[in-house]
DNA sequence: TTAATTATAATAGTATTACTATCATATCTT
DNA sequence: AAGATATGATAGTAATACTATTATAATTAA
């Protein structure tokens, strides 16, 4: 079976110079992501990646202003690609409580496979996203940066989840609340589980992460 | 009515010097409070701190081998008052439901009196917990600090709150990560509801952040 | 009370970071 | 073939996150 071919579009806002146009863009977003997975995002340099990449520096400047950009444009790149899992899988399903726990297999499972869409391995995206996406909201210059469009996808997919939740109970008071909950606890969770793992009740083999968050959200939003 | 004087103790793996002994130790707890709140804890540096409080960068060194290990420290100092809270709260209560609710009230309001214990700022410390204790244990040394102790009193508190999740609900297979999911996620939502209010759905005047965990936990462990 | 110890401040120095600026060269387009 | 654009190389800057050294001040012990 062929694969479609996944359409991942970044608002321009979050580049410099579009990375997905050029071989070196794609180098810079392929391999970063490989470099912050594996030295953490505050040993993570644009001159080693001008260095691992055969590339410069200054080159890669011209696509990110900063390395700060850079991770946000990759929180940015996950939150494109989960919408689009959402979409796929809630479209002609009318049952919206399905949709609900689709969409929180969706944000809370580990990605174990990588699609291979494109240059972005989403498996060490993912580890990415677990361990390092909170630095990309918690600046000062937050509230600039909002204002500029950089958190729109992932307030998008919240929007959207929270929308089924909607769906089922009208009335509930807390939809967005319950499903931000759901998403920053599981990667929370899955960290918790590697190095903090009397924080968590994690057993070997069990998407007990998953289990856990649907049970929760039943739970809450139950009449 | 006279206060007690409370103990903060703090684990001298978490300084090189403690600066609770000392004037300079004092001020170097004090400023940087005030100082990582302002600033942002990436702008923050000791050399601004040294030349605020009218030291030296050298001389705080003395006290904290590094920038991140006093934002640890801060984290830890924060966690042994709630711990301490936690006790004083819950001590010769005998319904494990209040004593939940106590709980989860203590973990997830806003701090908005600084009870003047000593020379910690606790509504200052509070700012600096929701929007930077995460930095804390982001990082790839974890595994290395948390042997070393590090994360030992925030462990320490989510263990003594699931405790009585379990005296409530003793066959619950989630106590940690339920804990560890409102902790996080008081903090995420607190954070949220000043710079991405979206992800939300505090209003004004009401204490939505505390009456939506305390429900979430109530519903989670209804037998 | 003096000597020894310890704490602090001041200064200097280092490797690295997070950039910016300039320029030559390669490549692609018209 | 000329012009435009992208890349790479080099250099430079202010700041960061320290370390090391030394002088001086304050405390404590003999």
């Amino acid at each position: 079976m062929e694969r479609l071919r996944i359409q991942i579009t970044i608002d321009p806002a979050l580049y410099t110079r579009d990375p997905e146009t050029t071989e070196l863009g794609r180098k810079i977003v392929s391999k970063s992501i490989e470099m912050i997975d594996d030295l953490g995002f505050e040993k993570f340099t644009f001159k080693k990646l001008g260095l691992a990449i055969n590339s410069n520096e200054s080159s890669i400047y011209r696509y990110f202003e900063s390395k700060h950009a850079l991770l946000v444009y990759l929180v940015s790149w996950y939150w494109s690609w989960i919408e689009y899992k959402i979409v796929f899988a809630t479209t002609n399903v009318s049952d919206p409580s399905i949709k609900l726990l689709s969409c929180i297999e969706l944000l809370t499972k580990d990605v174990k496979e990588d699609t291979s869409i494109s240059y972005v391995n989403e498996v060490t995206l993912h580890r990415i996203i677990v361990a390092e996406s909170s630095k990309a909201y918690h600046t000062k210059d937050i509230d600039k940066e909002n204002s500029k469009g950089y958190y729109k996808t992932y307030k998008r997919v919240v929007q959207r989840v929270s929308d089924f939740v909607t769906d089922i109970h009208p009335t509930y008071e807390y939809p967005h609340m319950l499903i931000s909950t759901v998403i920053e606890g599981a990667h929370h969770q899955r960290y918790f589980s590697k190095h903090l793992p009397s924080l968590t009740n994690v057993c070997e083999g069990k998407n007990n992460i998953t289990e856990f968050y649907k049970e929760l959200v039943l739970n809450a939003i139950k009449q």
